[in-house]
DNA sequence: ATCCACACTTTGAACGGTCCAATGATGCTC
DNA sequence: GAGCATCATTGGACCGTTCAAAGTGTGGAT
């Protein structure tokens, strides 16, 4: 068991103080480059990293992120934010901060859960996900004056915070066009109802596309319940009808792998259907979809909430990110 | 902004000293009966918590779990790693512990994490998941006397160290079971080729159950890629052989999909395909399937881990579980 | 020679808890 | 009521770091 290393560890073994220590680390430029650079090989050497408990007695800053784990709520899709948890732990990692879990089955346990972190670890910051209508996080956060981002814009709230998405109109835009360009003229919707917001915003790109194609989207969507089954269902009914879509644009993969279903079942070995948000089972079934990007969606969130803890920069820096289509057999 | 809310402000507020609050905490025995009902009504008043990082300067103690955070590796299957951290948040939670998260693509990059981890937040323990054969990192553990529990057996160690696992032999010997007693003879396994480990118990309980019930399992079964084209191509072929399984256990969710298909292509509306891991997709599409208790094992985790951080109980205790059932329209 | 500015480095205190040793209060026995 | 054990509470040191302020040495200007 080797003593552990401390500060002072280094500080002897260099011949220097202990802050002087402390300077390499945070404030380089005070100290002279000789200096510097003989401190920084015996902190290689040994292998010190300081000690974020003591750091954070006395600086007040943990160098730790909240993040909420969200259950698997829509199937299929709510992978998604667990990828986007990896990417956030990789990118926060880079900026020197780790990610502390939390779980709260809804809002109101979500806000009991940032008064139980900040007053135990005292995360710097957190990052929310799945925003909605009437969200009643973001008020706290602002009122506390905590620092936070969100991955989603503010929907229906004023625009008070930091924001990062994904413009999904453009991501539909981008998959009706590919359908529109294979020959397909009537190209549907398959969409869920769950309000307006992330579901109207995928919609709205359809409606786009099509109509700078100067084509008429009237009779061509169907919205169902976010499951495989409903999507099955209502593509079949869409497809049997006479003057019903020959192609599908999907506003979730679990609808897709329905509509692709049915195609299959009716004979289609490559079904002219195309999902989003490019989950494994698209990945798996050979689906065309449309992929956020994640990886960078999850750099932005980290940079807003540097920026926000820095205090440089604006205070309300938003990040509307362009998803992009992932081609593979289906579409 | 109010002012913080220190063990000192409780200690004058409650008028005892502040190692009576710290009592009443950590060693309530220590405090008589009266004082400690007061005291604790101030620290609910003033939503007082503890500070970790104080907390930790002294004692040692983070009450922090290191967990990696997997890339969605297998697609589908993938997904139950990220329930398992749900869960395991909050049996954490329960026990005051947070979880903090770290990336890493293999073995030898988390076991400088371990080292990144330890020296600056110095969790108490980790959670290894994805146990297999050749592991480096509990060897690395293990010298260094760094607390852990993993879930996976250890494949191939020597078994020294606690873990929780789920018994995959008898979710298999389920799922034949319950085909066999729907009426079919040649019940087949469609597995994946994963070297030994998980892909072997689940065979073995295939194996098992058709010896149990007098039949022979030879030329019933294939081993593929664990994806669902994959799938979906071995069954096909399994299906269209004429000695070839009416049903089919699979090793995956991914595996069962692409059996689900074919099946479906034949004209079969209800497939005879049982999945394990009740992933969503599963449920998306009507699955039976063999589910993993994710939560118990996440309390065990969580216990055993705990055991190992008090200092009670033996070195190294094991947890098997047994999975179940959810039966759906398949199967 | 003295003073000052400058660049760099060191010193001492503080952060908010817990550990340890010691003290005060209480009840019991003889 | 003295002696003793037991329980409850107290005071002070300490964990490893950063902050604020004070200390060193060098060189140039007066």
């Amino acid at each position: 068991m080797p003593p552990k290393v401390t500060i002072r560890t280094v500080a002897r073994r260099a011949g220097v103080s202990v802050q002087t220590v402390s300077n390499v680390l945070n404030s380089p430029h005070l100290v002279r480059q000789e200096t510097r650079a003989q401190v920084q090989a015996i902190i290689d050497e040994l292998g010190y990293r300081a000690s974020q408990a003591a750091r954070q007695m006395r600086s007040g800053r943990s160098r730790l992120l909240g993040v909420r784990i969200e259950p698997a709520r829509d199937g299929i899709n709510g992978n998604i934010l667990d990828r986007f948890l990896h990417e956030l732990t990789e990118a926060a990692a880079q900026a020197q901060f780790r990610i502390v879990l939390y779980a709260a089955p809804d809002d109101h346990a979500e806000i009991r859960a940032y008064e139980d972190l900040l007053a135990s670890y005292s995360p710097d910051g957190f990052v929310l996900t799945s925003t909605h209508h009437g969200d009643a996080r973001t008020g706290w956060l602002l009122e506390k004056r905590v620092p936070f981002v969100t991955f989603g814009r503010p929907w229906g709230s004023p625009d008070l915070h930091p924001w990062v998405d994904v413009d999904g109109a453009a991501g539909t835009v981008l998959a009706t066009q590919r359908l529109l360009a294979a020959g397909h003229v009537r190209v549907g919707f398959l969409g869920s109802p769950e309000g307006a917001g992330v579901a109207d915003d995928r919609r709205d790109g359809w409606v786009t596309a099509l109509r700078h194609a100067g084509l008429d989207a009237s009779g061509l969507e169907r919205h169902v319940a976010d499951t495989v089954s409903d999507g099955e269902r209502a593509a079949a009914e869409m497809f049997a009808h006479p003057q019903g879509p020959t192609a599908l644009v999907c506003a979730s993969d679990s609808l897709a792998l329905g509509a692709w279903h049915t195609a299959r079942l009716r004979g289609d070995t490559q079904p002219a259907v195309i999902g989003f948000d490019d989950t494994p089972v698209a990945r798996a079934v050979g689906l065309t979809t449309v992929a956020q990007p994640l990886a960078a969606v999850a750099q932005a969130c980290v940079r807003l909430l540097t920026g926000l803890l820095d205090g440089d920069g604006p205070r309300h820096e938003h990040v509307l990110l362009d998803p992009h289509l992932v081609v593979r057999d289906s579409g």
